[in-house]
DNA sequence: AGCATATATGAGACGAAGTATCACAGTCGG
DNA sequence: CCGACTGTGATACTTCGTCTCATATATGCT
């Protein structure tokens, strides 16, 4: 039996969301699907040179909206998009590549719940980021001093 | 006895870092100094019409790295300033008004800093926001709703 | 105090990132 | 197939921040 293509998927969502189903929304939701790893809106845009970037922007902004990109800002505030795996999760971001990566933690989920009990006012939600020095560039790091 | 002036300890600052002391620089720091909540680079830029964006912009930089201000990023990515009055401490944003207030923890800090142990690669430094609906909003609310 | 020099300033150009507008095109229910 | 409504894309515009460079100023030295 076959998996659902991309396409399917991009169209039901779209269904559920009540939007239509357009041939740039197919185009961005497809290179999104071939993507690893963290993007920027306008990696996107180059990309897809016969897109315009209006469009390329309202999708992602859809796409955020909908659950199925996530937004994570670096330190220097530019946004990046990943592809949502997970229905809750922090980030892990590398200061050097700029990566993201996922992460999750029962233990911290359980004490932020807690801590949004004691805090005044209503608690919609929270952000956990850690800013890290990636594996990999720790690797080139040494592979460069090692003369 | 006399409390130190803002000026007094704006020059003590400058001397510690190493940079001079200019009248830029003062007016800056004292516009700072007499505000409460968070604020936008470019709203201290409108308070201080006599004194060059740019200058406006090296000179928040300038604090920020000095450990005098601190820097949080709204949900929407734009950065609002803020006095730093702690060593350490994470942020309480308000979605509708958009202040920012301070908050710690020191289970949640100790937790964190347990994390980062088992994170792969080097740890840089973690961001904890809240996204909330703070008191004063909720009141409004609440005020607006019982007609 | 006066001088030399490194540093800071500010006007304005520049750039990046995102939004608004609006005529036109495409989708989809009937 | 048609009509209405949604989406698209070119482009202008806004916002935020940085860069450049001529000028001004703070500071150390004598």
């Amino acid at each position: 039996m076959m998996a659902t293509s991309v396409d399917d998927r991009v169209d039901a969502l779209l269904a559920k969301l009540g939007r239509r189903v357009t041939g740039p929304r197919r185009r961005v939701a497809r290179l999104l699907a071939g993507k690893r790893g963290s993007f920027s809106a306008e990696a996107v845009n180059e990309e897809l040179p016969d897109v315009g970037r209006a469009t390329v922007y309202r999708t992602l902004k859809l796409l955020s909206d909908a659950g199925v990109l996530c937004k994570a800002i670096l330190p220097d505030g530019s946004p990046r998009y990943s592809i949502d795996h997970s229905w809750h999760h922090h980030h892990l971001i590398c200061s050097s590549c700029e990566t993201v990566q996922e992460f999750r933690s029962v233990e911290l989920e359980r004490l932020l719940c807690e801590l949004g009990d004691e805090i005044p006012g209503r608690v919609l939600g929270h952000q956990v980021d850690f800013y890290v020095n990636c594996v990999d560039c720790l690797q080139h790091e040494r592979a460069a001093e090692a003369h």
